[in-house]
DNA sequence: CAAAGATTGAGAATGTGAACACAATCACAA
DNA sequence: TTGTGATTGTGTTCACATTCTCAATCTTTG
């Protein structure tokens, strides 16, 4: 283990590893060698335990890398041992989808509370979490101490609600609205950008 | 204008050139300087000029890029002329926003058709576009020439409607589900995983 | 028409990440 | 206990990507 800087890129694999790591704890795999664990990563094997090297020595020589030990340690690199609270605005069908997704909790987050502006949709309880109006959000936001918000809105309330979860304090926001947010810098935004990633895989075939 | 390789990073940053282009387009920005396009994209301006100076020269000195010109340039590198027929398999949630999304066609395909399994939904249409028994998968794909698949079924189907998918002949596939998927070399595969795109946001926060 | 300001385009320099080769270490068997 | 095969860990080398710098060229203004 050495004290220096740790490449963008190696951050970037631990989440494919980690994903991969349960994947392969789900089957009850016990220990991965680099190399199976490349394989299902499409990465070179070298590269995964140059990765790990920055961390420390997580592995066996002549065996390999135990897999629960192993999602233990990248969990912890990556800041996941504590759940973080989310927020979704948007019951509509992605917001939906997410609700009735389970899996987050692996990753490090809950979805504690949902927000729409449906009268028929406020009140009920998608997979025990509940639908609220979105005109308590900013309230609601602070007193449940809420750190993410996911936007699943239409594009045109996007904007809006955006800046909403800023004034409720949000840290960090994940939008499936096309466009471009508001560009605070205390405030992280990533966009899941569906057209985007067809385009992406169309080129590369 | 040189014939040299094109590093593979800048192939990644044309879709995000892209899609704040087509943003400023809608907006009725005629030309754009790599400064401004760089604000939207979240990189550095020399960047920007350094990756379209592989493909040739784009802009106007002391001016800077026609937007309706760059868009064209860059559909054109990336192979998103001709628009290419995905069809949709699984038409829940997910499925269900997807043909709703209006903005496909601006990134270079066309969801033609949609599969599911469920009687209730087979026959209807959806925006337009028809949902087919899951049954006839293989050989409409084949009749209607289909080269992309999108999966948005249950994680437990996911991988027998891969393999089909690849019988019927489709070139590349994105899929929903968090889980591995047949790794044939001649099929291009992406994940779109929810779940990563949000521990990955938690930590740089 | 000349000068000033703005912006692109590209060669050179710098920095960063990946590939390689090999040393170090473990399990197991004889 | 000693040898063999397997696998991790790491220093070095190389390739690639980013940044720097400045010349070239356009628009605008006086």
């Amino acid at each position: 283990m050495k004290p220096k800087t740790i490449p963008e890129e190696t951050i970037g694999r631990l989440f494919l590893y980690l994903r991969a790591l349960l994947c392969l704890a789900r089957e009850g795999k016990e220990t991965v060698s680099s190399q199976k664990l490349a394989e299902a990563c499409h990465v070179k094997p070298t590269i995964i335990r140059k990765d790990f090297s920055y961390f420390g020595e997580f592995g066996t020589r002549g065996v390999g890398y135990d897999v629960n030990q192993l999602i233990q340690e990248i969990r912890h690199i990556l800041n996941l041992d504590n759940l973080m609270k989310a927020a979704l605005i948007g019951v509509g069908n992605i917001g939906m989808a997410l609700l009735n997704y389970t899996g987050f909790e692996e990753e490090g987050f809950k979805i504690t509370v949902a927000f729409d502006n449906n009268r028929d949709k406020i009140g009920k309880k998608i997979n025990n979490v509940p639908i609220e109006d979105v005109a308590h959000l900013e309230s609601m936001l602070q007193t449940q101490g809420i750190q993410l918000g996911i936007i699943a809105v239409p594009e045109s309330a996007a904007s809006e609600i955006a800046q909403r979860l800023a004034q409720g304090g949000v840290k960090a926001i994940l939008s499936f609205a096309p466009c471009q947010l508001i560009t605070s810098d205390n405030i992280q935004i990533a966009c899941v950008d569906l057209a985007t990633e067809m385009a992406r895989l169309v080129y590369y075939l």
